[in-house]
DNA sequence: AATGATTAAAGGTCAAAGATAGTCAAACCG
DNA sequence: CGGTTTGACTATCTTTGACCTTTAATCATT
């Protein structure tokens, strides 16, 4: 709703990450452009540029100093990359469950998120014998739904 | 029927849901519209805008804090249901993209969780023209891996 | 030129003040 | 009595400013 100079900031410096990995500010120059005081910038540092969130926020003083954000290419990607790799070939219904509850141990998915990911490629959503993407996306949405009733509704 | 000030209240921000599936609101300007005391909107959301009568409420404290309204349909039953029943027969992308979307306005999904299942049912996860499980299996994950580094990093 | 001292230029910390929202129990009213 | 209204007190998040620490640049001395 109304957002505050400090979802402003963390939006800007966010917005500023886009392409690189990482940025360089200036605390001061950053504050000045804001119009508020320096110790902000480290309010929205401190609450929004997290380890939790992502973020690492490294910095320098004295003449020169600046703050440096990078985004977190975390073991979380490397992980992502390999399970991708492992699905250039066919995998099975274990292996398959056995990577979505690691993505799901890894916090990539919630436990909603798995249940609905392990129904959508279940045996049930997926036998069927002919070529036919349709009738097998009505499979999978038919499992999909039938998962979220099961969250849903206790019948 | 003598409507008390908390009908009022109730009314005014259930015909503010109209379209939108969920509003967000300033509790003292809506105290101060209504001439009542803050905590009489507590009250409100409290004995009204239960999850029993579908509804969630959400909010934050402190500046730019806020009161989040969310409906959560009660239709949300018979439309999973209607919508089982469409997966009886094949379902076609724009079709499967659909229902997928009113899960997600209907708060059934997560805009994360509709991101999973759009490319779970996507044409390149399903594209594959030999039947074999595994093949397909491994195109799913590849696609919800795909949506997830999209989610999770910026590249 | 080397070195040690001083100054200027960053960024950091923390607590108080400000801005919202939440709780709970007493008073009120039908 | 049961639901409603009110307000004092509490909890949480944001903004601000005074004071602190670190580092680079500069200056003075030998």
């Amino acid at each position: 709703m109304n957002k505050t100079i400090s979802d402003i900031i963390e939006e800007f410096i966010i917005s500023s990450l886009d392409d690189d990995s990482f940025i360089e500010l200036s605390r001061n120059d950053l504050a000045k452009f804001f119009a508020c005081v320096p110790s902000q910038i480290n309010y929205v540092l401190n609450t929004r540029f997290t380890i939790n969130r992502g973020f690492m926020v490294e910095s320098q003083r004295g003449g020169g100093g600046y703050i440096k954000v990078t985004r977190l290419m975390d073991t979380n990607e490397n992980f992502l990359k390999s399970a991708l790799n492992n699905c250039t070939e066919p995998v099975n219904l274990a292996r398959g469950n056995q990577i979505v509850n690691t993505m799901q141990e890894k916090a990539l998915l919630t436990k909603n998120e798995a249940e609905i990911l392990k129904s959508a490629i279940s045996n049930k959503a997926l036998n069927n014998p002919i070529n036919m993407e349709n009738v097998m996306r009505s499979n999978i949405l038919k499992q999909v739904i039938l998962q979220l009733m099961k969250n849903n509704f206790h019948n």
